[in-house]
DNA sequence: CGACGGCCCGTAAACGTTTCCGGAAGTTGT
DNA sequence: ACAACTTCCGGAAACGTTTACGGGCCGTCG
């Protein structure tokens, strides 16, 4: 029947019905260990039959916990970020925490603002995916008692801000690496933004092998892009028409690799046979593009796990061995990488 | 200086401050019209000075409006998933409405929890995105009082439940009308699974598109899918070893119509030389495959937005016109589809 | 046999708001 | 000059929990 009599069951009508008080309820249901066992068997069943729910509200105010998490993303839909979040999220929910989502449209000013409210006696924590903050910024908050993780900073933050992040370098490194196996000497490097972490430690990679195979690095093969598929195809069309262009291009990222394909085919060159492209994320758009992208795999839905197991323990006040992890990567070789043409 | 005296700062604090009682502060909070305009003033700068924001919980608590709006989705990552909750969220915000995500991994026994943990005082309402429920557990919880909106049902509903959907029907005689002005006589259909809204709906524009043109639908050109890439590549390797085989396949999804075209590709034959694709959705995907997808655009972000000002307006309890918004389709050519090729 | 310690449990205070009710002061109408 | 309204504001209850504190009961030990 359940005739959702709905006014909604309280912890009162249980005490009642249990024939206890609230307290005990209370207790049973926090998992305390000062309850007789048939006295919790009792009340337990009796939350069963009723299906009594605690209120979030009220426990919020009384506890100080929400167990409610802020998800702070610069976008929802890029796959990028949407890969992060998805791992965080199913994450939270085993651990019985709820996802606040805040995008922040990429704004410095907006982000600042949903942080401010989500502290006050909204969320218990936060994940802040690709922040638009400055390290101190981020060191205020963390000295107002907040609990936050950072996912892929966007700066290099200071040691105590908690944080994982992609090992860039070495994703680069084996980038690289297959590239100058291939034979290829002419590599051109479509970077990101620069100052972020990530363009400047794939950029470092990308000088490191160089340096290792004894090329000296050609200005002209480094150009600053923007992480989209047009930059992209803007960046490799400039690149085409050097006098002596490059034969590969390892673009920072999957959409700048796109883009690079597209800017090839258009002026009539075939991928690989006559340009090499590496991408950098291994989303989702890797495989179905075609030729398919040879590129680094970053395991963004595990980085989110990663981001709330670390969040977890800070919120339970654990102390740590380390607050700064950095997931691996690794090169995934697949159609858009060959040797390097005959000239 | 802002020296973070982090006991953080009540109502209480403001009242004193202004020499005015709690009450008065939380008028001015929630714009109610009868405080005096300089008190207000007066008020209004000490919140602002004093940074002052509001415990969410407490609120909650009180006046039992939460501000939050749960949002399900099946998964976060598809980017059919992740461009409705983008819309939606960006809506949200604008209505200074928090989003509480809660992935349902299409469970429907987890959505069913997760829904009856956000009614009981943790949301104001919700957005179910292709929810797993029938319409009578749908029916159940608006008789219980709660306010949700339904996006893109994947059952047909009863007539009392809000929702925004699709125009499926048109979308699919539009695709229809493109391969059949092309010249194509034989054209498959890879449809989703049976029995769901967005399937039938679009089998019957293929099918009236037939009827129209004097075709009679030949069963062994309708294979049933799933939705996945993979699915529509074995369904299109079927369908290429009939026979009799199609010309133009007409696939349900964009991830079916990427499976088509690899399946295509898979066995020597150009696309759309020897065999034309259409989709449904205009994904990102769609953009990115080459040859780039002729397919049926969805609003997926508007109608994210759409369902969040439906729920609004639900909210604030206004008497409505209309509890059901189909929202149009149209079709964007691109270059997946040609002219049928000469036997 | 009395005191002491554990186990269970109830009482009540607190958490920070919103909002109902009513009262003081000021305004208008007669 | 008095009644009847308005306008503005304060007091206090209520929202549904968690948790500190203390007390009753029982068993054990000296």
């Amino acid at each position: 029947m359940a005739e959702l009599a709905h006014a909604r069951v309280t912890i009162r009508e249980v005490a009642d019905e249990a024939g206890v008080s609230i307290a005990t309820v209370s207790r049973v249901l926090n998992g305390r260990d000062d309850v007789a066992p048939e006295t919790r068997e009792l009340v337990s069943r009796i939350i069963q039959e009723r299906g009594y729910i605690a209120n979030r509200s009220a426990r919020g105010l009384s506890a100080g916990r929400t167990g409610l998490v802020g998800v702070l993303v610069p976008l929802v839909f890029p796959v990028y970020f949407s890969a992060i979040l998805s791992g965080a999220s199913e994450a939270l929910y085993e651990h019985d925490l709820r996802v606040l989502l805040s995008p922040t449209g990429h704004e410095h000013d907006r982000e600042v603002t949903l942080l401010d409210r989500l502290m006050h006696g909204l969320t218990d924590g936060a994940l802040i995916v690709l922040p638009e903050e400055s390290s101190e910024e981020l060191e205020r908050l963390l000295d107002a008692g907040y609990n936050f993780v950072v996912v892929d900073p966007r700066l290099r933050l200071n040691d105590r801000i908690p944080s994982v992040s992609a090992a860039h370098t070495s994703g680069a490194d084996q980038a690289m690496r297959h590239l100058l196996g291939l034979g290829h000497r002419r590599i051109a490097a479509i970077t990101g933004p620069s100052g972020w972490v990530a363009t400047e430690d794939r950029r470092r990679g990308y000088h490191a092998a160089l340096a290792a195979a004894g090329i000296l690095p050609d200005p002209a093969l480094e150009v600053e892009s923007d992480f989209e598929i047009a930059g992209g195809a803007d960046a490799t069309a400039a690149l085409l028409d050097l006098p002596d262009p490059p034969t590969a291009v390892f673009a920072f990222n999957d959409n700048l690799a796109i883009g690079a394909i597209q800017a090839a085919r258009a002026r009539g060159l075939r991928v690989p046979e006559d340009l090499s492209v590496v991408g950098f994320d291994d989303s989702e758009h890797a495989t179905i593009v075609s030729p398919a992208l040879t590129t680094v795999r970053q395991p963004l839905a595990e980085m989110g796990r990663t981001a709330v197991s670390l969040l977890t323990r800070l919120l339970e006040r654990q102390r740590f061995e380390t607050l700064h992890i950095e997931l691996g990567t690794r090169l995934v070789v697949r159609e858009s990488t060959g040797p390097v043409p005959a000239r």
